[in-house]
DNA sequence: CCGGGCCTCAACCGCTGATCGAGGGTTGGG
DNA sequence: CCCAACCCTCGATCAGCGGTTGAGGCCCGG
């Protein structure tokens, strides 16, 4: 028998072992609130498979350990499954404390690694093909190699926007330098790999632009 | 040296530059579960000090970024005046890689406009007198006659972060010059007054600029 | 054919994290 | 002295989360 299918009881005893607070009420019910989606018998029972049980253990470890709410442990599970990979915000720098804590901000509303291809990203921002390879000519979007990352949407998107105010592609080139520059130094200090701290720099240095910005704009 | 103490009303001025959900009852509510301690006036009012307020920033940045319970953020709090550091808990192994998702605070959800002492100022962002100099030297932030606006906090909070990092000041003037040039640029299209479309048009350059960032940070 | 296991669905629950309002004192400017 | 704006306490109330409970009933092995 290659795959042993558990029943729920069966799988409250394997959880019990590990996770003291677990009911087979709270199985059903995580099962309702969309986090496990066990197979079924053909009467309605519920078959857990080896990869079920992994998730629910994950699930059970994310609520104990890391206090998550059920809402944020089922999007990163999302993003799991789309073979993507979120990421975790530190503690916050403690307070009277001034040692290098990290800070996870605003940065990334999603912390997904998206890769797009260049009908999707169209597809995906709404913009004409040919805005996007004005875009490309002047640098502000970049393929990697046949694909696209998920912020090249947002930047097609602002892009297109700022269309509509009379702001073309090629006015927006100090902005592409701008942010070269902004990595360039973040990369001094962190190196040339991506790291924890990499993110947390780039939070950093985009939350002081976007204040600089606000405190110099008209009264 | 006279400490500047805040009253609460201040105090909620300065927290709402940072965090969209504060309001003057959740800081009551915060000093009744024990989360911070101010000072009272012979009269009773609230009288809360620069620690007060970082403290707030702590539990406030616990509770958005991580989720924490306030039980779980009283327990580092109290690790953090014991002098230690608070433990916590990496996510879980399972199904796949680190990961998460912090949210995104719009560009300038709060409405009203701060204006703020130079000892407000410090004792709000936290840093000290020499920082700011520095910083004003660099024109990073600029007093409006004998004030300043919220947006100097965040500025001075962020480079007193970079220092950290050993990025001083003055390495930070290629901000204000991008920052510059992003105000003239949306002046141009909008005109020398500040109104709802300023604001919309900044919060798309913002947009912008954040996005390119991330898009160039090393994969 | 019986007993334990499983099913659904709706109602209920306790806790957290606040919010609201009544009733009333404080402060500062005119 | 008055008034507006601000601050205070305390008790009631609330919304959402994370489940639990129970009634009523089917399924399955011995």
């Amino acid at each position: 028998m290659a795959k042993p299918e558990l029943s729920i009881g069966e799988v409250l005893r394997i959880l019990r072992a590990e996770f003291s607070g677990v009911t087979i009420s709270k199985l059903r019910f995580l099962e309702a609130e969309g986090l496990v989606s066990p197979a079924r018998t053909a009467s309605g029972y519920r078959k857990f498979s080896a990869d079920d049980v992994e998730r629910l253990r994950y699930v059970l470890t994310a609520q104990r350990d890391q206090y998550l709410p059920l809402k944020v442990i089922k999007e990163h599970l999302g993003a799991i499954d789309r073979g993507l990979r979120p990421a975790v915000a530190g503690p916050p720098v403690a307070p009277s404390a001034p040692s290098a804590g990290p800070r996870a901000d605003d940065f990334g509303a999603t912390g997904i690694e998206l890769r797009l291809t260049r009908a999707e990203l169209l597809a995906a921002a709404g913009v004409s093909a040919e805005l996007l390879g004005e875009l490309e000519s002047h640098g502000l979007v970049v393929a990697d190699g046949k694909h696209y990352g998920g912020d090249a949407i947002v930047v097609a998107q602002a892009a297109a926007e700022l269309a509509a105010y009379g702001i073309e592609p090629r006015h927006l080139r100090p902005f592409r330098t701008a942010a070269d520059r902004e990595v360039g130094l973040i990369e001094q200090v962190t190196g040339p790999r991506r790291t924890e701290q990499t993110e947390q720099l780039a939070a950093l240095t985009v939350r002081l632009h976007t204040a600089l910005v606000r405190s110099r704009l008209p009264r």
